[in-house]
DNA sequence: CTGCACTATGAATCGCTAA
DNA sequence: GTTAGCGATTCATAGTGCA
């Protein structure tokens, strides 16, 4: 699988170039083709990206991408919404906060590995009850310490009465990292990797950035490939990794 | 305002035509046009829309017409999503349910009318647990770190009860009502109608249906027009528009 | 271990002013 | 006349520390 989030136009100027609205198709469109080259039949291609205002306007720069993609021979499966719980504040005249983004689906054939029963979610009256007698500060601390979207308290339902999920994805945007700004949370690629991919599968991101899919793919035992062109992020991504070695308390390994 | 849900390509054969997938641009295009003809400048269209799945790929009808809409003049200005919180149940190998359709907001001029407080949401308890005592950060941020750019006065929300919505919206779809196609649930031209127009404006729907733009625009006190080109639904939302005078307590009135 | 208080910040956008 | 830069505005949630 890849899973990336590329370097939206005319954003993150300061550690990308800042592609421009009118350039970004022609940008991304050698890139796409050399991951349709290296992604296997069986793969998946998740793209998370949005489309800024421009004089007022949404670009369409994301959908003229979809339609060249199509193009190249990419089957454009499904779009997937990602929901920003806490999206960014503002207030303008014309328009309310944007709180949602892009997920695409990119696949080479129609016969992709999905295991929708990795991210079946509890469900039923009686789970919501007993979710809302923990503690928030329980279900918070326990869910980001398993790091596998369940916590210590709520995986115990795991078996009781699960559902499989939509196409739609509520999750809230990562606050607490110092220091780098990651362009999606943890939970955000561990659902897609859970998804479409098995244990000692590729996960690779061609935008590593400060590392999420990587982090995500390790503790999720899946082999990884993060490209960075940035030296500082690399050598953030490459300290970092041997505390998640150590956190899953083996020597490091190639998983397969 | 204009709001509507068009019959979806190769959708709701049995009612309407069924556009088929490859004609269906062509097919809109000449209606928008006119359209764009009768809004008002500081008007606002609405478009219900969401595209099938057809051969295991989404199909690129949508963002097809999202681009000629622009070429005839049309300003794309935003895209709000409907999450169906009930939405249609199913299993299948390679996808999920499909939980969200698109709602297309085009506009002829960028000074439209909007009245963002007529659909003001209670804020969230975090304020008043929040605004007991405030940090010293809160009250004038410190935008010196990460180059956000961005500066934030909390004292502001003292006393405020109301936040401003998102571009995502959550409703359930309504099931009531059988015997015809219904396209969305009536809080969603409800929520369109107070967001884009004042009491005594014109609201239209160029695919009326079962009516329930118009009933919206009754209800609060809109002028509107309804256009349909199937008998059995004018009968019928003509014999309820009575129903809803009464509701309203006064005698036939053309508002304005 | 639980609950509460407090801190930090997130792919934003518009409109005005200076260059 | 056009563009680049900056100020103003704003909500929800995760994370941390401590009683």
């Amino acid at each position: 699988m890849i899973i990336t989030s590329p370097p939206y136009a005319d954003q993150r100027k300061d550690t990308y170039g800042g592609i421009s609205v009118d350039k970004y198709v022609e940008w991304f469109l050698p890139i796409s083709q050399e991951l349709l080259r290296v992604l296997k039949p069986t793969g998946t291609f998740i793209l998370n990206i949005k489309e800024r205002v421009l004089n007022g306007e949404r670009s369409t720069y994301v959908i003229e991408l979809i339609l060249e993609m199509k193009k190249q021979g990419w089957l454009w499966t499904e779009e997937f919404i990602w929901h920003k719980r806490n999206c960014y504040p503002g207030k303008w005249p014309n328009r309310f906060r944007d709180a949602w983004e892009r997920l695409l689906q990119f696949n080479k054939t129609k016969q992709f590995n999905m295991y929708q029963e990795a991210v079946m979610i509890p469900m039923g009256d009686w789970a919501k009850a007993r979710l809302r007698k923990l503690s928030d500060t329980d279900r918070i601390r326990d869910t980001s310490k398993a790091g596998s979207g369940f916590g210590k308290n709520i995986s115990n339902w795991i078996g009781r009465e699960l559902a499989y999920p939509t196409n739609v994805l509520h999750l809230a945007t990562e606050c607490g990292n110092k220091g780098h700004s990651a362009a999606f949370p943890e939970e955000l690629p561990s659902w897609f990797i859970k998804l479409f991919t098995k244990e000692y599968d590729i996960v690779m991101d061609p935008f590593m950035g400060s590392g999420t899919t990587v982090f995500a793919a390790q503790k999720l035992r899946r082999n990884s490939i993060g490209i960075e062109i940035f030296a500082d992020y690399y050598n953030t991504v490459k300290k970092s990794l041997k505390r998640v070695e150590l956190y899953l308390l083996e020597e490091e390994t190639v998983y397969g």
